[in-house]
DNA sequence: CCTCGTGTAACCCGCCACGTTACAATCAGA
DNA sequence: TCTGATTGTAACGTGGCGGGTTACACGAGG
């Protein structure tokens, strides 16, 4: 129940760029710069993610649960989460027109 | 803790693909044809999904929650356990020297 | 033999994550 | 105030890949 359905949210859901931006990188101290050569990626892919603009990638997820310490599906979680209300928001109109399948078959 | 680590997991996670071939069309009784027009797809896409060549996107999650009152994020998040997974898989060593970073600030 | 359901090859398209290079702007410290 | 560090971001190029269409082959039943 209080699981899952975006699909009511009002709000885009947090992604994970802000957690990045407001929480992790000042605790940790670190510059966009050794962020980046830390994952083994470019700088403009970590100010990318900052700002909201790219989202994390499987790949990503685990570079970032390396550094920090934490699961990659944390991180790839809060990304698929604004990627389902993204595409749900985009499309909603054409989704309300699949219809529901009936579950005949073995009653 | 029974949670995630699929790090740690000996085999790959179950494909969504699995699950709609076995379990949900059977019981529909559809053919892959009925269902890929029902959702708005052409026929090659859900059947290369239904061999697990290839994932379940956002969109096509949205699609099937819709066509079979489930969740999104249920579809969804089996492909992203089978992504993580699978990237895993490809560059552990790569990630393997990733150094954690120290969240020292804030001490 | 013909049809239905299905696998899949071939071809095409558009999107996008990512890298590199480079430049401008901001800001802190000497 | 000059300077170096940090950062935003434009420009350009690349590879990967989701997805559509068309078309052909094959097996199972009628």
């Amino acid at each position: 129940m209080p699981n899952n359905w975006l699909n009511n949210r009002k709000r885009r859901p947090t992604h994970p760029g802000e957690i990045l931006r407001e929480d992790v990188l000042p605790a940790a101290g670190l510059t966009q710069d050794k962020l980046a050569s830390l994952l083994g990626v470019s700088r403009r892919t970590i100010s990318e993610i900052l700002h909201e603009r790219r989202p994390v990638t499987t790949d990503m997820a685990h570079r970032l649960a390396r550094a920090f310490g934490t699961s990659p599906e944390m991180w790839l979680g809060l990304q698929q989460d604004v990627d389902l209300w993204d595409t749900h928001h985009a499309r909603r109109k054409e989704y309300e027109r699949i219809k529901r399948v009936a579950t005949s078959k073995a009653a």
